[in-house]
RNA sequence: CCAGACGGCCGGGCAGCCGCUGGUGGCAGGCUUGCCUGUCGCUGGAGGAAAGUCCGGGCUCCAUGGAAACAGGGCGGCGGGUAACGCCCGCCCGGCGAGAGCCGAGGGAAAGUGCCACAGAGAGCAGACCGCCAGCCGCUUGCGGCUGGUAAGGGUGAAAGGGUGGGGUAAGAGCCCACCGCGGGGGCGGUAACGUCCCUGGCAUGGUAAACCCCGCCCGGAGCAAGACCGAGUAGGGGGCGCGCAUGGGCCGUUUCCAGCCUGCGCCCCGGGUGUGUCGCGUGAGGGCUCCCGCGAGGGAGCUCCCAGAGGAAUGGUUGCCGAUCCCAGCAAUGGGGGAACAGAACCCGGCUUACAGGCCGUCUGGUCAU
């Protein structure tokens, strides 16, 4: 499959808590290592929007700081590749994401994106 | 060397690649000339508990200042340290331990009130169940009954109205005596808590004050979502109702007094920013080294360093090597496995408490061996 805009579109940060229930109300995927959301803006601007979040049920804070931020480091790599522009995608930790096996983390959230790609291209993101 | 006590310190390491954030420098660009954007360097970047939010402060806002009383809360051997403390140090007293040491809300219970279950004859103006003793009566002698004395013994209890020993007595009892304890007075040592000695009294004073209470000392409230700035803007404006036009009313726990200030007061409704940005926000009761004073907590002087500042929240992700206890096998040398405890700053300090794999250093106690 040849992808037709070879320019990796820019990656913002979701900062606030309407941001994060917009998002809940689309699209999610759940894998073994962490769960995506993801819903289409419906705005004019293609940047992909990310969020991290990491409930109290993945363990202490400590655990929880580690869970958020393999699924940062994780995000940098694959979701300018296989994030859809113009859609906003929150990233929520599990139990398993501090401890898992990196390569599986990887497979999981690469798995989930491209699902999610699918699906939002078929236009039921928007919802 | 083994067992133990106390104090202090550390709490994974190295390297590669890719990132985040603060500071700073070069270059380029922009313009409102000191900032913004991009890019390339250099450099700082979690803890001993960052935790619980339990105390004490700084800082900020609210409140006109002072005094007294009351209310409420806290503290409690003595002396010292400190900005302060409920913290720390030294000492005293009591308890525990063979010892190094450890533990103690450690003022007042002969001001008052309350409470002290069960058991027990009796539990706070004490108390005769058994026993002991005396007298009288009955009777088969040691037995029984009645009356009285007695707190030495038994029994109950967490606790039985000072303890031990002797004298004394019908049997006993602070009834008397010695020592201890307790109360009062005095001498000496100590800043003091207290210690010690002497005289004296009489055995009257059960426990509980993290029960009320009494005594002494201390204490305004709310918190960085404090608070400040920018934007037209946080303060005022309009209306209604009630009371009032003064010897009144208000000024932050309550009341009173003194001084001062303000001026209608109270309630309700309407309209007027609704959301970020910037500051607060890292030079501080600051860290390190040396010297001096102090038993110590700590204090002083000199030199030196700048040492996290995020904001859905940076301080990391990943790979490789090394890796402590630990687990398995083995008498051992060793081999294999495994791969780091508790835990993440949110205005900042001083403490306390709680969690924590493992390791290092020092001082001391007891034992063992050698000299």
């Amino acid at each position: 499959m040849a992808r037709t805009d070879e320019s990796k579109a820019e990656v913002v940060r979701l900062t606030v808590r309407p941001q994060f229930l917009f998002v809940r109300g689309g699209l999610s995927e759940r894998r073994k290592g962490l769960v995506i959301q993801a819903r289409l803006r419906g705005d004019d601007r293609l940047h992909i929007g990310e969020g991290f979040t990491a409930t109290k049920k993945t363990g202490n804070a400590v655990k929880r700081n580690r869970a958020r931020r393999r699924l940062k480091a994780a995000a940098r790599e694959l979701l300018p590749r296989l994030g859809v522009p113009g859609a906003d995608y929150v990233f929520i930790a599990r139990m398993d994401t501090a401890g898992i096996d990196w390569q599986r983390l990887l497979d999981d959230m690469e798995s989930a994106l491209i699902s999610l790609a699918a699906s939002l291209r078929q236009g039921s993101g928007t919802a």
